[in-house]
DNA sequence: CTGAAAGCGCTAACAG
DNA sequence: CTGTTAGCGCTTTCAG
């Protein structure tokens, strides 16, 4: 806070620059030297101000990652994986909530950029507003990387799981359990390119074995649901009210799940006899609520790790490779999908 | 990420501390030169660099944000908070994790020393080790203030909630649904104070009542235990199996409570008839399980608003008050608790 | 192996 | 109202 290199230089009778190069363990100062100043500056409390040495070195070492907001588990567990990563690294993270605002979104990276961040992870709002943004980015070499979606406009390494795969993995298993009317939950950002991969896996499962009926929930009135959890239950009890009631839902997201079940649930269906649910994500509590929740399993927290990795060695590199890395879902089962038994189950 | 002050300054033909002023809106530029340096600085990309300014300013406005983890929702809310108001106020934050380990939050704090963040927010490890750091923090006059919990050899600014209180509340209120034989499960941190307050509230509870069965599940075995709600599911379980089974849960947290749950509905017990239970933060998830959560409300992301301004405005002002505040929970009652009908419940 | 000096980009005193 | 100058704390040539 206060003791700079000064102090310690002066109260060794030695030269700044040597201080500095002890601490820094270069090869030109002595063993001696490197011992007593290490001591020194130690025994002081000597902080290096990392301020000021970026402004000399031009790193600051550290990262930033940019999401929709803390609120639901899904961004925290990638959050936790940048995070780990970034600290194991010496780097530290600072974040951003866009509130799925493009302006937001805008002014946290130009924040970041000010505060001169060495690379951004970040998982964009999906529009069009700053897709020039990203291209400026990208053509000065800026390293920053897309998880979890991206924008398909923008030619940016991202990874994301394979979304496509994961939802007919899903409601092929639905369709296994014997399920027929298999409704899916799209959720508020419908328009996501890698939310309409899960649909279209959903369409293409539903297609191999010949079923005709469908039904997409798409995001109509965004306004009406504050959060997920409530777009599912809303949803949900209005689909259980219509003439052709679904019997099985495939649900975006896993907080779209648990509303759907709790909607069934309060409409005294039986899960999953009478009506199945499965959720996407995985997060821990699906395994613990009292019906335990099929899902999709995405590597979360592997996502911010492989992420935080991307960038770092990017932000070090003098160049980078644009990389499109599709991690590898995988299915779930638990309670809410199963009433064939286990054993009959694939 | 190129642009700077002299870039603008040469092109316009004034002086470098001339942009600077115009940018700063410094009332000593005519608002002509204003206008024409913005102008000029928009078209030219400029983003102020934050480095070299807080080298001069001392200020980074940056504030620090250290949690045990992100993998629980409690803490996300409260970062939530957190974020929200320092980027109202243009700061931005950056986080740590310390994984309950000292070390690590030691390590932490250094390192956003050495970042020279204006103030640091942090749910403290539970932990005599790091006292003395937080001692010399405090002696220097730098801005920082718990969250959540406090270490109380530490006399420094906390906001937390009322933790007697709430419990108190939530364990009359099972006591009041008929419930007799509650047991009151800590979790792995029962050493916290802020948990201790919690055990407080329950056993006072219980005296007023004149209820002798008491059984407080502490934290002995942290290591079998990798989250909070598989220990609520594992001891519940082994509780079940007890000779004097209990008929009530008092939950220190809602994970907990939520493997609690999750362990009554496996061994067939209906909730609430045969066994209820609470839990402890009001989670947003509560609401919506299948057997909805009674819970103890905290103010979490007014807790991370609160502590934000808190060390925002200690950041800027000279000095700063220490402030001791606690927040007051709040009883929601769900389906989980809720045997006598909702008239009789209060 | 060590020291002197320059400079990163910005702001703020001090002149004019 | 505007320009000149110095300096924040550090690293890094360049000399020795």
């Amino acid at each position: 806070m206060r003791v700079t290199l000064a102090d310690i230089a002066r109260s060794l009778g030695v030269s700044e620059s040597t201080v500095s190069r002890a601490l820094n363990d270069n090869p030109r100062v002595s063993r001696q030297t490197r011992m007593r100043v290490k001591a020194a500056a130690e025994e002081m409390g000597y902080i290096r101000d990392e301020i000021a040495k970026c402004l000399r070195v031009r790193q600051t070492e550290v990262l930033g990652f940019i999401t929709g907001g803390f609120t639901s588990s899904y961004p925290n567990d990638i959050l936790q994986g940048v995070e780990t990563t970034a600290s194991r690294m010496g780097y530290s993270v600072i974040v951003g909530t866009s509130r799925a605002d493009p302006q937001v979104e805008r002014r946290l990276i130009t924040a970041f950029l000010g505060r001169k961040v060495d690379g951004i992870v970040v998982s964009p709002v999906v529009s069009d507003e700053n897709v020039d943004l990203y291209n400026w980015l990208l053509a000065r070499g800026f390293p920053i990387i897309f998880v979890d979606r991206h924008l398909p406009e923008v030619k940016c390494s991202y990874i994301t799981t394979d979304n496509y795969k994961g939802a007919l993995l899903g409601v092929l298993h639905l369709i296994d359990q014997g399920y027929r009317r298999i409704v899916c939950l799209a959720g508020t950002e419908a328009h996501c390119f890698e939310v309409q991969e899960r649909v279209r896996g959903y369409t293409d499962a539903l297609d191999q074995h010949g079923l005709s009926y469908r039904y997409i929930q798409g995001d109509q009135s965004i306004d009406e649901c504050p959060t997920h959890v409530f777009y599912g239950y809303h949803y949900t009890l209005n689909l259980l009210k219509s003439a052709e009631m679904p019997d099985a839902i495939f649900a975006i997201n896993d907080e779209i799940a648990l509303g759907a079940l709790r909607a069934c649930v309060e409409a005294g269906l039986r899960v999953p006899e009478d009506i199945g649910i499965i959720g996407f994500d995985n997060v821990m509590l699906d395994a613990y609520l009292p019906i335990s929740l099929s899902s999709i399993h995405q590597p979360k927290s592997e996502m911010g790790i492989a992420a935080a990795n991307w960038v770092i060695s990017a932000a070090k590199g003098p160049h980078y490779d644009v990389i499109e890395q599709l991690l590898t879902p995988t299915l779930v089962v638990r309670e809410s999908t199963l009433r064939k038994g286990l054993n009959q189950s694939r």
